[in-house]
DNA sequence: CTAGGGATTGTCT
DNA sequence: GACAATCCCTAGG
């Protein structure tokens, strides 16, 4: 029997959820999109050890990391082993797409990107450190493994050329295109 | 279609 | 004081 997915480390736990079902409260859909983060990795938020703002990700697997990027967006990660995590990048929109929709204030982009996908399922600061294991989280692991895509992760200055960014191949909902190989 | 810049604030140097 | 795992809108080809 395969490890479940919280006995994962942060690249394994990141290919695994791509084709996996994330619901926040039944609002969500298909994980189209993963970036995977270690412990001792320049470009990982627990790279300089534990502060304040990233104990989450010091604490135990499968739970919510949950930060504010530039001021004004929330990302989401899950936790994985070894103080390690793996942000959402993507999600395709399936379930509760009318009040996705209403947190967007539009219908395009619903789940296309770490900011936008935070705010459609409604997930903040105050989600931060919550156990994925429990309500308002649900998590439906997919039983094959759907055709994937890697590339470079995006967004990041240091250690931008590890191939961590993982993605569902011809889905419509990736934030970004991924590059031919 | 691509390119560029502003918004906005917690966190660390 | 600088920067950051982003988003959105505008301008120009």
């Amino acid at each position: 029997m395969a490890p479940a997915l919280a006995e994962l480390d942060a690249v394994a736990m990141a290919r695994r959820l791509i084709g996996a079902e994330l619901l926040v409260d039944d609002v969500g859909g298909t994980i189209v999109e993963t970036e995977a983060y270690l412990r001792d990795d320049p470009a990982s938020h627990s790279f300089r050890g534990p502060t304040p703002a990233n104990a989450a990700m010091f604490g135990p697997p499968w739970h919510a990391y949950i930060y504010r990027s530039y001021g004004l967006h929330w990302c989401f990660n899950i936790v994985a082993t070894e103080h390690g995590a793996v942000l959402i990048r993507a999600l395709a929109p399936e379930r509760g797409i009318d009040r996705m929709a209403a947190r967007r204030g539009t219908t395009a982009q619903l789940g296309s990107g770490p900011g936008r996908l935070a705010q459609a399922l409604g997930l903040s600061g105050v989600h931060n450190g919550l156990p994925l294991a429990q309500p308002p989280f649900a998590l439906i692991e997919r039983l094959a493994e759907p055709p994937l895509l890697c590339g470079p992760r995006i967004g990041i200055t240091k250690a931008a050329d590890r191939p961590w960014r993982f993605g569902l191949a011809g889905s419509a909902h990736l934030s970004r295109p991924f590059p031919r190989v």
